[in-house]
DNA sequence: AGCACGCCGACT
DNA sequence: GTCGGCGTGCTC
């Protein structure tokens, strides 16, 4: 008897490809098949009768699992996916899979090899084999403790030197089976702290449901969102139920682990980028199997199966992370919110600034709005400065008032941190006697100046060339950088006040790897007076000796043209006003700004985020501006504009006219040249969510066959979050 | 996406 | 004379 097997494969291809087997695959088993040339590992999704007789079927090769990768409702979650977002099935699946899986790994534990000393070897001194330097390195670290044979090739120890040591009987190579078959059982949390009465009424409320509910958890910086996290995570963990928890990328931190570690004597797993591709298949059968009770993760770990999941929690769900930027455009905390709900568990949306698509949600009922307005402890309110700096002499930026009042507050011991959203010395570089700037040759953009490195850097493509002495227009010498990047303002910062130590965090002095860690801790351990930085400063860290915090300039967001640039403006002023002051020292932000008329700023000052966001909200309904719209982007690049106009300008001919649906373009992306390429793009706006998906599932088919479609880049990108 | 086939320029 | 540039076409 043989079977029609279809499989997704990992191919921009959006339809399955049907190959014969002898016996009917369950969906969700991966086969390794034929296809053209080469060997792929595809995901069975059905098994069929009707097959297309136009192709010549081919055997499967292999079958390489026994049974499906993922439990039902994570299936259906990925069929979802695929169709919501308009992106190739088995792209998608592929997507969901940790790398060893998608090169065909069995999906199962390894063995590996542990050395360690014998009795012979604890004997040995180092000076025994100081002739072999290899030897002795790794003898040295066997002292320390066994290592496995990962800890051999991360490290790079000689394996001869490993086999010499063995030889001579020192060191013994014992199979070592990762046993995660434990059970683990919460039977007492670390005493939980007291509860305010709105934190109270948080964990009672999301305790009490037993199904599946979304909740959102507007809380603002130090209300103690964490604490409640904490205590609803204690019930399911109670009933034997894991936990998912997203979490920002910047917020993976060891800390993060402790904290949870500290309260929970269970097996946690936390999905950070340093893992390696076994350590992250170990940690995904983990989940798989119940073995993990807690699992961390950033945006891609909400396709982590789990075998008992009790709930989903998502911190900082306003955060840009959370969508994936290209290829498989999702957004995690909305895939969360359906996992929820095909899992029948409730999810917890966390935020000091909600996103508003969350925020509408929950006015209207979708998702149970949870509030904490209380900082814990007793935090005095926050002291906001609006600084106007129309006609005033700024120094790096820095208007005189806002020098003075650093220098007040470095004079009392405390700590001051700015924000400035351009790395650098200065954006641009002009020749003060014709005008001229230094332009990158392959984008519509102009060259930062970097002093530290001497060179001319292009942000948007990364090219660089070395800091010229000479104008290259009329020769002149007489260049000066326009402007002020983070490296200036250092500079700037360390000569006016050289009593007092500056620290830059931005991509540029994080760029060697745990660097942002050790920059992090130095400013919260007080080694430094002034933090200077970009967004990397923003989010969530905690500085408890800064007591005064700027926003430099902030004029870009109020005239942008992303309509979500004010909300974003509002979360970043929310969150690093929450930085400022803690409790017993009252804090301070500044804005510097040439509108300080703006309603917006006014608003977010006097009002605070909370009602800034639902007064803005208010704004999205009458221009009909998400989330009171659909939106879907197509993005399009080709090295001739024409070709990137004329690509979407066909794919907008297939869509039908219609009073409730927009087609906006083609329109030039906001840089238009980027490195060497033309960008433009098409928007798709409908009043109706249902309406989007029916014109994209008309049209997105049709673009295979469309030929312009064929010598450009393009993309579609469903809920758009970023427009450049 | 790969990977091949397929026709035109500068090199051992 | 070949190696190799990336245009176009196909993959069950």
């Amino acid at each position: 008897m043989t079977a029609i097997i279809q499989a997704a494969l990992p191919v921009p291809l959006a339809r399955v490809f049907d190959y014969d087997h002898t016996s009917a695959l369950p969906a969700g088993v991966r086969v390794r098949v034929p296809f053209g040339r080469r060997q792929l590992v595809g995901v069975v999704t059905g098994t069929t009768t009707t097959a297309d007789e136009r192709f010549q079927r081919k055997p499967i090769t292999a079958v390489l699992d026994t049974e499906p990768l993922w439990p039902t409702p994570l299936w259906e979650l990925l069929l979802w996916a695929a169709d919501y977002y308009h992106h190739p099935l088995g792209e998608v699946i592929h997507h969901a899979m940790p790398v060893l899986l998608r090169q065909g790994e069995p999906a199962n534990y390894q063995a590996t090899i542990r050395y360690e000393l014998t009795a012979a070897g604890r004997q040995v001194q180092l000076t025994d084999v100081k002739r072999a330097m290899q030897q002795q390195r790794l003898l040295a670290a066997l002292q320390h403790a066994p290592l496995l044979s990962r800890d051999i090739r991360l490290h790079e120890y000689s394996s001869s030197a490993l086999k010499a040591l063995q030889d001579k009987g020192w060191v013994a190579a014992i199979e070592h089976h990762p046993a995660p078959a434990q059970s683990w059982q919460l039977e007492v949390a670390a005493e939980p702290l007291q509860l305010n009465p709105e934190q109270a009424l948080a964990v009672a409320a999301i305790s009490a449901v037993n199904d599946h509910q979304t909740f959102l958890l507007e809380g603002v910086t130090g209300s103690g969102k964490t604490e409640v996290y904490l205590q609803v995570m204690a019930e399911v963990l109670r009933r034997g139920q894991q936990v998912l928890v997203l979490v920002p990328e910047i917020g993976l931190t060891p800390q993060t682990l402790k904290r949870f570690q500290e309260r929970f004597a269970v097996p946690i797993v936390m999905l950070h980028s340093a893992l390696t591709d076994r350590e992250r298949l170990d940690a995904w059968l983990d989940a798989r199997g119940g073995h993990a009770a807690i699992i961390i993760g950033t945006r891609s770990a909400i396709f982590t199966p789990c075998k008992a999941l009790g709930m989903i929690i998502v911190d900082e769900e306003h955060d840009a992370s959370l969508k994936q930027q290209d290829g498989f455009r999702y957004h995690a905390r909305d895939l969360a919110v359906k996992r929820g709900y095909e899992e029948g568990v409730p999810v917890v949306l966390g935020s000091a600034t909600p996103s508003f698509e969350t925020l509408n949600n929950a006015l209207n009922q979708r998702y149970a709005h949870l509030q904490l307005r209380r900082r814990a402890g007793q935090a005095k309110p926050v002291q906001q400065v609006l600084l106007d700096i129309k006609n005033q002499q700024l120094k790096a930026g820095l208007s005189t008032p806002l020098l003075k009042l650093m220098g007040e507050h470095l004079a009392a011991g405390q700590q001051v941190l700015l924000f400035l959203n351009r790395r650098g010395y200065a954006p641009a570089l002009l020749c003060h006697e014709c005008g001229w700037l230094a332009q990158c040759q392959r984008c519509d953009a102009y060259y930062t100046v970097h002093q530290g490195s001497r060179q001319l850097l292009c942000h948007h493509c990364g090219a660089q060339q070395p800091l010229t002495p000479q104008c290259g227009d009329c020769g002149s010498t007489q260049l000066i950088g326009r402007g002020v990047g983070t490296e200036q303002l250092e500079q700037v910062l360390q000569a006016e006040f050289p009593d007092y130590k500056v620290l830059r965090i931005d991509r540029d002095s994080t760029r060697r790897k745990g660097s942002l860690q050790r920059h992090l801790q130095d400013a919260h351990d007080h080694k430094y007076s002034i933090l200077v930085g970009t967004q990397m400063l923003a989010k969530g860290h905690h500085f408890p000796d800064v007591t005064l915090v700027a926003l430099l300039d902030v004029d870009g967001a109020l005239y942008s043209s992303d309509f979500r640039a004010a909300e974003r403006l509002g979360q970043l002023y929310t969150q690093v006003a929450g930085r400022s002051g803690r409790a017993s020292k009252a804090g301070t932000v500044v804005i510097q700004t040439h509108h300080p008329e703006h309603e917006l700023i006014q608003d977010l000052i006097h009002n605070g985020y909370h009602h800034f966001s639902t007064t803005a909200l208010l704004e999205r309904q009458l221009t009909q501006l998400p989330p009171f719209s659909y939106q879907a982007l197509f993005r399009a690049e080709a090295t001739h504009a024409s070709s990137a106009i004329e690509a979407l300008m066909a794919i907008a001919a297939l869509f039908p006219q219609r009073d409730d649906m927009i087609v906006f373009g083609p329109i030039p992306a906001v840089m238009e040249r980027r490195a060497g390429r033309y960008r433009y793009q098409l928007l798709l706006q409908t009043t109706q969510r249902g309406l989007r998906a029916q014109a994209l599932r008309y049209v997105v088919p049709q673009l295979e066959q469309l030929p312009q479609l064929r010598k450009v880049r393009w993309s579609l990108d469903v809920d758009p979050q970023d427009f450049s």
